[in-house]
DNA sequence: CATGAATGAGGTTTCATTCAT
DNA sequence: GATGAATGAAACCTCATTCAT
């Protein structure tokens, strides 16, 4: 007894394991720059392996977006106050997301890789799960914003068109950070980003 | 006589020839999926008569990003009535953007792929010239905020910033075009467009 | 039971059969001449078993040149009778090079043609390997000079330097081999190799 | 009058500018490497031109050995006191080759290159004149030693074999130079020469 | 004479994937 | 479960050579 247990165990590590290179490589290389070969060569473990925990090339890569969806996720819920203003609650969400992604580069880097992709790399079914997964946080500032209306703080608009445009934004500044040392000073991209909520939340109220 | 001349068109049709080529198969299929092999067979050229007219792969690739800058600016600028107050001025700057990502639509995803793209594909001095290029663009949406500012209309802010940030909210907004379908109903991503101009002025307005 | 040691053992002699088949090609055609598409369909291997055995053609080269260094080793070493005068060693070496280069004609041109290529083919630590490798043989000539000089029979020269000269004029008459039919007569420069060391041992003697 | 002349000039610097160019490229990347569409663009010329002087990349190069040898040839034969003894006589032949492997090194090279080539890589035609150019060089130095011999300074031997088997000890020396930084020191390749003659003279003297 | 655009085979190397062990 | 040898297509790029102008 017990010994299923541990076959359990080990087989979750084997996977994370896996994952860890292939996030690792991913980043270093891009997508298409990183191979099967190396992942197992890295991670010490046989070509073979790698395709008993992972149907194909695709499946791995998705299995890394999920995680990171599911850890944003969690960053952000972790990040508000249930007692807060409305206004400091979307704060605390832009700044844990602008934390997200630089504490968690990776992650963020590879959420927007594919996120940003001309083509759906992807097979439909697994991008609508990835798409589901990235809602989630969606709605959470969608909550936030719903509490200032109601409270007579903001206008009386859709919350979650609010929310979709306010992300987007997000995303749109902090792609901005690539052009640092080319069009913008080092950091720069950071003020911008908070300046660009205030412009948001300015427009916000009522 | 003249004889060089046609010369001269034949080669730069050439090139054209490739580029057009080059740009549709990036679009289907992303810039790694795509081959100069298979840009020769579908140009119906040898793979050393591409190689002639470009020096490898990245700048072939490099001089779509710059064609596409360089009409993004032309376009841009046509839609400019120089008469019009300056909220008129940035509405028109900004749906100019939208129609060029639909209507030039490899254009506008080659100019995003590259933009976003987690390492940087080209060389820096490639890259250098490319960001210059794009910087145009964005002066012009500065001219036409500081025009406010001047005119009372607009809060004091600095005008080269706000014209940063709303241009990377609209780049946020046009990248949901790819959760349509998913997260997004059709062509939602536009209404959102133009709301989050509205939230952006509103927030700028004195 | 064993199974594990027969995978080793056809790892060895796949390693082998391709080594065999570049050795039989590169002697043919040359080493810029010889391609791995080449060594593949000649050996009845695909392109890639040949990149599995080997990092790269520089690599598969590589082995070539230490192991005809390392059958010269041996060859020259039987060649001795410890108990023969300094003068019958050397002119053993010198018979056993000249034998050498007949009878193992493919490692010794390969050993030639790398080490008189006019560029380093190799990276610097290969070439430094090898040198090494080929230091061996030297010394042992080295040791029977020594010998000679110890007993009275040589002049009170330098052995190494003399080993070196000795075998560098070697190395000079077997390239003449290229000449016959041209500048000299069939086996002439077996003749002349045999007076090269004559002269030699003349110039040698007290 | 004058045209015709001064066409034959221009066309004879033009075949040196590209012999010039060839001869560059060939040190500087060795002989695969180097490709006619470098000469062109390096000598400003078009491929064009090279294939209309040249009948194609053999005989390109074979040009540049005839060129080497008959320098060669010059070289010595200003080298020789016609006064002097014939060991002064030998010694400024076998000291005018060490200089001109190193001053002119890169004819030297070339040479060499295509000498100890494994293949003939040249049409038997051209490489019988090349050899035969060669030839030259050794009869001046023959016609020394034959001198020696009549004078009684030197053995009874065969005045050509002796002839080749030296000047085979001095190219077995000059190729020891590679050798540098890995088996020998700095330089020790020139008194290796320098004493290889030495030696040769004392097993040649009666 | 000279140009340079064009060819297309062939170079090295990497890759995702399979399957016998 | 795990291994790693093997495949062969396909990637980018270079080459000697030709020929219409």
């Amino acid at each position: 007894m017990g010994a299923k247990e541990r076959r359990e165990r080990e087989k979750r590590q084997r996977k994370s394991q896996i994952l860890d290179t292939a996030r690792a490589l991913l980043l270093e290389k891009g997508l298409n720059a990183t191979s099967i070969n190396q992942i197992a060569k890295r991670s010490e473990l046989s070509v073979g392996a790698i395709y008993f925990y992972f149907k194909d090339k695709e499946e791995l890569f998705a299995s890394l977006q999920v995680e990171g969806l599911e850890l944003l996720h969690k960053t952000i819920q972790k990040a508000i106050n249930k007692d807060s203003s409305p206004e400091e609650k979307i704060k605390s969400i832009a700044s844990a997301y602008l934390r997200f992604s630089e504490k968690h580069k990776n992650y963020f880097d590879i959420i927007n890789y594919f996120l940003t992709a001309p083509k759906t790399v992807f097979s439909p079914e697994l991008k609508n799960k990835i798409d589901a997964h990235g809602n989630v946080s969606i709605s959470t500032l969608a909550d936030a914003i719903s509490e200032g209306i109601d409270s007579g703080l903001f206008k009386a608009v859709n919350p979650r068109r609010q929310a979709i445009i306010l992300w987007s934004a997000f995303n749109g500044i902090i792609q901005l950070k690539k052009l640092q040392k080319t069009i913008l000073a080092k950091d720069e991209y950071k003020s911008l980003y908070i300046e660009s909520l205030e412009r948001f939340l300015d427009g916000l109220r009522n």
